[in-house]
DNA sequence: GCCAACGTTGGC
DNA sequence: GCCAACGTTGGC
């Protein structure tokens, strides 16, 4: 089993939106980027574990986890004129942007910001913290995982 | 709202 | 294939 980050603005689709949809599942639509499709289409797994993470906003940072709900399938807002998603680029036969389901899991206690986050050693190396990162998918390794996780259980 | 960092586009 | 111009991301 993997470990993922996933980033979205709250004001666009919060952890609290991802809760109230039916199956407490929604599909990951509008990444336009091929790094990240490359890992949705490609390396992401039902069962893996996501942080999620809120951007650009108040208080940026971890607010929870959620589950790979349903593995990489086309993201069908490509193929809509009507959706801000739309690429006109895309070719449905061949599609170009990729999707996967996420199930929430469970919100923490409180944000783990990413000012936070910035104090501790052990996470100097993740990517997220890397100077000028700007996927909103990511790996985690397991060792960044199960620290973030005490982090939440100690309620600091 | 500013701006640094980065990805993409397109002319050559 | 290079690279300047442009658009977007996202913290602050």
């Amino acid at each position: 089993m993997k470990y993922w980050l996933m980033k979205t603005e709250p004001d666009v689709f919060s952890i609290e939106d991802l809760y109230k949809k039916p199956r407490k599942t929604e599909h990951w639509d509008g990444v336009r980027n091929y790094q990240a499709r490359n890992m949705m289409r490609d390396e992401m797994k039902k069962g893996d574990q996501v942080f999620f993470y809120h951007s650009n906003c108040k208080e940026p940072g971890i607010v929870g986890i959620a589950e790979v709900a349903k593995e990489g399938y086309p993201d069908f807002t490509a193929n809509d004129p009507k959706s801000k998603y739309y690429d006109p680029k895309n070719n449905p036969d061949k599609p170009r942007w990729y999707m996967v389901d996420i199930c929430f899991k469970r919100q923490f206690q409180r944000t783990i910001s990413l000012s936070e986050l910035k104090n501790y050693k052990t996470l100097t190396d993740m990517r997220l913290l890397a100077r000028g990162n700007r996927l909103s998918v990511m790996p985690v390794s397991k060792k960044h995982w199960d620290f973030i996780l005490k982090l939440d259980n100690k309620g600091e």
